[in-house]
DNA sequence: CGCTGCTTTTACACTTTCTTAACGCCATGG
DNA sequence: CCATGGCGTTAAGAAAGTGTAAAAGCAGCG
């Protein structure tokens, strides 16, 4: 059975959420405040955090960067609108995803699904997702087994997505992994590869889903 | 006869090692670090590599690691007990068997044999391709049955495609396996030795197709 | 010493890929 | 309702990578 913990000041929410994931089959644990959370992380160990950003006392991002500094357990960020620095920041630190308060139930196990299995599935020389697959070894891309030929530039770039597959990542993460050493424009060029992409996976595959202002999601079809 | 590579930082076992292999017809062949260990192996091209776990210096994991790059020689792991989490990691990386120190010359021998047995059924001395064939016992390559001449690179080169036939052959594992240890030029050279096997297979066999970026495929025509 | 065969270097035309810039679209907010 | 910002799309020039030939190093060998 999977442990799940929650950090938010609102005692309403933390109710909502244990219930949700108790349904679920987790074991679940909670914290109100940033400092108890870590206390509660390093106790426990669970398999998933739920964080709020919006946190009294310690920031939702301070926590966040804490528990990292130990820690590689998914954290699911939950936000208010309007936040998309901060959230923009909690994803670069090392935040798995973000759902938006208020969220539907479905949406949230739907995202916790992801960052967890994403978990095991590390560092293998293929990545799948879907009808698509992705052979790092030999620099070969498949759709339903067909080959798909991809410039390198377009494949650093959905190797990217494709290994935080059904995650946000955001445009500062894409420009990093992929124009590594050469700095440009935030998104100038990206646009463009992204188009590309998108028009040679097709319907077949998965989606690339653009999260105005934060990033991009591969969806799986 | 067989060559043999010995890696250990023991003078001791170095020695023992030395006479019971040379007492089966091995030319042997040492080294105390793991550094030098990887030069030795691409200078001397061993049949077979007998490599100590725990080196000083480079850890041995990381040795097989680096060897495993250009060379797909058997690499036999000489461990004391309890090291069982790296002697996985080991085989998982790529050597072929092991032996826990102390040990007796006739289980080594019978590893020895074995893993260099397999290595000469599992990949067979042939490869064919279409209407291409290399005997990599003599190194000889053929093509509808009439010999082709081929200089030592050209060889090599056709080699490491062929044995990837259908794939994609980065540029990096080619100038590893091709000129390993040597030259670090990513490609300059390699442009030329292409075009030559290109201009000797002809429309006759299989093709040689760039991929643009990446490497090169051998395709059967 | 001057062959000879192999490898590497050099040079340049050519192809593919990348970047840049422009424009239209849609949502959001005044 | 129009202005704004971010995104999708397209086209063209810039940059990077490739094919090819010829010449320049580099061994071994008579």
């Amino acid at each position: 059975m999977s442990k799940a913990l929650i950090i938010d000041d609102e005692q309403q929410m933390r109710r909502l959420l244990r219930m949700v994931l108790e349904s679920r089959g987790y074991e679940v644990c909670e914290a109100a405040e940033g400092q108890l959370g870590l206390q509660e992380a390093a106790f426990h160990r669970p398999d998933v955090v739920l964080l709020d950003l919006g946190l009294p006392g310690m920031n939702g991002i301070e926590v966040l960067k804490r528990l990292r500094e130990w820690s590689d357990v998914p954290v699911l960020i939950l936000s208010v609108r309007d936040q998309e620095t901060i959230k923009v920041e909690a994803l670069e630190i090392g935040a798995d995803d973000y759902v938006t308060k208020p969220f539907g139930t479905a949406e949230l196990l739907a995202r916790l699904t992801v960052i967890q299995r994403r978990r095991f599935t590390r560092q293998s020389a293929e990545i799948v997702v879907g009808a698509l697959k992705l052979d790092l070894l030999h620099h070969e891309a498949s759709l339903d087994d067909a080959p798909l030929k991809l410039t390198p530039t377009e494949f650093a770039l959905l190797k990217v997505l494709a290994e935080h597959a059904g995650r946000i990542v955001t445009q500062n993460q894409i420009m990093k992994q992929v124009w590594a050493g050469q700095s440009s424009d935030p998104s100038e060029g990206l646009r463009v590869h992204i188009n590309h992409l998108r028009k040679k996976i097709g319907d077949a595959g998965p989606r690339i889903v653009n999260e105005p202002g934060i990033g991009y999601r591969l969806e799986e079809a």
